[in-house]
DNA sequence: GGTAGGATTACG
DNA sequence: GTAATCCTACCT
């Protein structure tokens, strides 16, 4: 019998999101169905997004949008992109610091939901390998944006598992720090992280 | 009130 | 390479 994996709490979180972001990876994200059934995905790619970056939604101060970013840590981000799909977020670091982790993409462990199309289920491991494709999978939308991540609210994040190693040099597997994906200011911080050799990642 | 651009994706 | 699609932020 395994331990139950602990929910990561507001607590731990509250670190910068060059912090959190590396740390993320290997943890859990549940998202629990009104079927009693749980959809859970390993995090093998994030990236930081900080105060003092020009990438930071929050970077040019508090909009309605934005404020979310400046909350506690601990709440869903979510948001729109290109009219069609979302991305989700962590909101990390101290009140009043605009600061995010996006999750960029999971390894599902479960059996996919049922909403999942068909054409999706025939590349399991890569059915959540992008911020857009891993809230389709979740069903995660703007109404579950500013959410505490709790049991409670459906959506929460577990603790990585002790019996696995991640090191940037060795281990079970080799975690890589790299550039953001798609952005058009900041290209050269070094804020993405993803689990090398995973079959998940969104852009390898 | 108008509009440029976006932390994306799938298809050709 | 590019279309799809709509919200946000910023301008007048």
């Amino acid at each position: 019998m395994t331990p139950p994996a602990p929910i990561i709490t507001t607590d731990w979180l509250s670190r910068p999101a060059h912090v959190i972001a590396p740390a993320l990876i290997g943890c859990t994200l549940v998202r629990q169905l009104e079927t009693g059934q749980q959809v859970r995905g390993m995090i093998v790619e994030t990236e930081a997004y900080g105060p003092d970056d020009p990438a930071c939604h929050g970077y040019r101060g508090r909009t309605p949008r934005t404020q979310i970013m400046f909350g506690p840590a601990g709440f869903s981000y979510v948001y729109l992109i290109y009219g069609m799909y979302h991305c989700f977020n962590v909101v990390t670091d101290q009140t009043d610091v605009a600061s995010a982790v996006l999750v960029r993409a999971l390894e599902m462990v479960d059996p996919l939901p049922e909403w999942v199309p068909a054409k999706k289920r025939q590349h399991p491991h890569r059915a959540a390998a992008g911020p857009g494709k891993l809230c389709q999978v979740m069903n995660i939308d703007r109404q579950l944006s500013d959410r505490p991540l709790l049991p409670s609210e459906s959506l929460w994040l577990e603790a990585r598992s002790p019996s696995l190693q991640i090191h940037f040099d060795q281990g079970d597997r080799v975690l890589v720090q790299t550039t953001r994906i798609g952005l058009s200011q900041a290209q050269d911080v070094p804020w993405r992280w993803y689990l090398q050799g995973s079959p998940a990642i969104s852009k390898p």
